[in-house]
DNA sequence: CGGACGTCAACGGCATGCAGAACGCGGCGC
DNA sequence: GCGCCGCGTTCTGCATGCCGTTGACGTCCG
């Protein structure tokens, strides 16, 4: 039995798995979770249980009920809206320390090379959209890594907690959407005139660009409701609500 | 003995108390955290105590070691910036999304009537730090109720966790310093723009003045570095480092 | 027939005991 | 004298039992 809280971990298992039962819709929002028979679904004892369920309260799944136990929150399309629009805010904090703070050229090496395989992977006919969403989220966690701001990750690792938040998720649910190939090249676009602005040093530029990159999520976020069977792949799908 | 997290609970009681250990230094940072020995400390059992180990650690001010426990974080005086200057952007957004989403004037009733409040303790000729303190936090609180949204609410509450990047946290401690008063000044003043900007809509404005606002921080921050005393009322100054 | 009270069952919070792992120390070998 | 290995202590993570509270149901009284 290790020691501290790496993969293995009672208290991870009981994270992630209690994650992926959220997302799957396996626990319905706002109603009560139970305590006892998610320890027995999950294979944990209650106490590594309870820190996951305080986990996922942190990062905004859960909610704390004021009698005790816990529900799960569930979102309307107005909230979503807010976590993608708080997502790039932060990410275009991300951008423009990046920007400010860049030292040597040699420090965009990653992000440079990325952004050739995104390159090469929207130039195809019939981009593999799973190597897109790869490649996507590498390259925004390479453009935090040059924020040089643990305050700032911290804060996105927050914000794209929420799954229909993070980068890719609603990318990667519109497989079978006519327009796919459209907002891959956009995003891309995106993508590169992000990056020159960053190697220029144009922090205001690059902080303009992330933001309006994020928006691009809620477009997606519209081309997905409109799609049943789009909606279905989307991560956290239940936990939507289409009427308040 | 109560079921929810109320006030009373052994875990509030354990991450207060633990808080408020971190702030004062009792913990040494970068130092294993004992976790029996803060049990008795705390009066409380090693269950509750973890629970708030994990809370702090989610806030920021602790950090997991891999190989099991956790250490009190220590702060360089670039991080206290940074974490000032991520308080400025989220409380910009949330500046921002005041304007756009006010609906009718009346929403503004709290803030005006804040604002008038802090006119009145500006304009004495020696302001009381304390009161002013007060109203500036509740100024904060209003517009983060104005911005009517959930994921910012969030977001900012977790950038105030880290006690030096709340608001009033650099202004409590100077109450001795000469330029106390010019501060408070600027401040009210930005506090009357920001509010005339939400008041007319003007959401980019609103959001750059309220970044600027938290900039005010750092000038503090930048203040307090320079007096002894002041540095001793900072909340959590022990987990500042000086040298890197 | 409706409301209020009493009882009961279930649930969540807490304390504690146990087992496994990491760190430190001493001894041994080179 | 230095380095390595083995052992022990100590600490953490986990499981489980107990207790208090809470919400619900049934019953009784008005």
């Amino acid at each position: 039995m290790p020691r501290g809280d790496v993969a293995g971990s009672q208290t991870t298992k009981a994270t992630l798995g209690l994650r992926e039962l959220v997302f799957e819709g396996a626990l319905a929002p706002d109603e009560r979770v139970p305590e006892v028979g998610l320890a027995d679904r999950l294979g944990v004892s209650r106490t590594p249980l309870r820190l996951a369920l305080a986990t996922l309260a942190h990062e905004g799944l859960l909610r704390a009920l004021p009698g005790g136990g816990f529900v799960v929150c569930s979102f309307s399309l107005d909230d979503v809206a807010d976590a993608i629009e708080l997502r790039g805010v932060l990410e275009g904090t991300a951008a423009r320390f990046a920007a400010e703070r860049l030292e040597s050229p040699a420090e965009l090496a990653d992000l440079v090379a990325v952004t050739g395989q995104l390159d090469a992977v929207v130039a195809e006919p019939t981009p593999l959209l799973e190597r897109f969403v790869e490649l996507n989220d590498r390259y925004h966690r390479a453009l935090v890594v040059l924020a040089k701001s643990d305050a700032v990750a911290r804060a996105i690792g927050n914000a794209v907690a929420l799954p229909f938040a993070s980068p890719g998720a609603l990318l990667a649910s519109q497989a079978t959407l006519t327009r796919e190939r459209e907002v891959l090249v956009v995003a891309q676009h995106q993508h590169r005139m992000l990056l020159e602005a960053v190697e220029a040093g144009h922090g205001s530029r690059a902080e303009d660009i992330a933001r309006e990159h994020a928006r691009l999520a809620k477009l997606n976020l519209e081309l997905v409701l409109e799609s049943e069977p789009a909606l279905e792949r989307l991560p956290g799908a239940p936990l939507l609500r289409r009427v308040v």
